[in-house]
DNA sequence: CAGAATCCGAGCCGATACTG
DNA sequence: CAGTATCGGCTCGGATTCTG
C-alpha cells in the first residue's frame, strides 16, 4: 500500500462502525460541487465578480432558475458572497469568498489531472466501447 | 487576479468561442466521479482490490444494480480493471488501475481541504438557515 | 458468485411566464 | 435588473426478481 493511497483513503469513507448512509466529509463537498453548473460558476467568479444578469449571459445555456438556485447553494455553503447595492435598478454583486478563492487551489490539481489524463480517458472510452 | 485563480479558471471553461454545452475537460471528469458512489469505491479501491460481493458489503447501502454500473463506468473510464478468475463459483475482481491510482493524489488534495473546511460549511449553511 | 432485467420514485434540470 | 412561480421531462438511484 502506497503512502499516497493509504492518505486519500483515510477520510474518504465514514469512520468505521457509523452509519455508511451518513454523508462522510468529501461526499458532503462533492454532493454541493459536481452538479451541473457549479464549477462553471466558480470558474466564472475566480475571473472576476458578477452580477447576476452578466453571469447569465456569459454562461449562456443556464436557465435564470437554476442559475439562482445555484448561485444560492454556493452562497449558502459559504464559496460566495452576495452583495445587494440600493439603486434603481437593483444591482446584486456575486464574488468568491475567502473560503471560494482557497477552493481554487484543490480545485486545480484535479483540473491539472483532468488535463493531462483526458485523452487516455477518451482512448479508454472507445476502446471499451469497441470491446461491447 | 492571483495566481491561483488564474490557473484554476484556464482549464474550468470550454475555450472560448466554442459551444458552451460541450463539456468541457473538468465536467468531463467531474460528471463522472461526480455521482453518488464513484469516490467511496475508488476510495475502498485505495484501500485493496475487491471481488463484487466483497464490496457490497463493505459499503453495505449501496444496490447490486447500481455497484455494478458504477463499477463498469469507472472500468469504461479507466479508472480500475476487471479481472475474471475462471472457476466455480466465478470470481471476478477489480483494481485500480495505474490511472486510477495516479487520481488519488489530486483527490487527496480536495479531501483535504473539505477536511479542513467541513466545519466552517457546516457553519455556514447554519447560519444561512439562520437568516431565511 | 456476479451480475442483468424490470419497474418505480425522487430530485435535478429546464422553459416559460410573471413580479418588485 | 434580479429574481420567483409553475410545470414538465428526464436522469439517477433503488428495490425486487431472475440467471449462468
Amino acid at each position: 500500500m502506497s503512502e499516497a493511497m493509504a492518505a486519500a483513503s483515510v477520510r474518504l469513507l465514514p469512520p468505521v462502525g457509523t452509519d455508511l448512509n451518513q454523508p462522510c466529509v468529501v461526499r458532503d463537498v462533492i454532493d454541493r460541487i459536481g452538479d451541473r453548473w457549479s464549477l462553471l460558476v466558480l470558474g466564472h467568479l475566480a475571473e472576476s465578480s458578477l452580477r447576476f444578469n452578466a453571469m447569465h449571459r456569459k454562461i449562456g445555456d443556464i436557465s435564470k432558475q437554476v442559475l439562482s438556485r445555484t448561485l444560492r447553494h454556493l452562497e449558502e455553503d459559504g464559496f460566495i458572497s452576495r452583495t445587494v447595492h440600493q439603486s434603481t435598478p437593483p444591482q446584486v454583486e456575486y464574488a468568491l469568498t475567502e473560503m471560494g478563492v482557497s477552493f481554487l487551489q484543490p480545485l486545480k490539481a484535479v483540473l491539472d489531472w483532468a488535463d493531462a489524463h483526458h485523452d487516455a480517458i477518451t482512448q479508454s472510452r472507445d476502446k471499451f466501447a469497441r470491446r461491447y
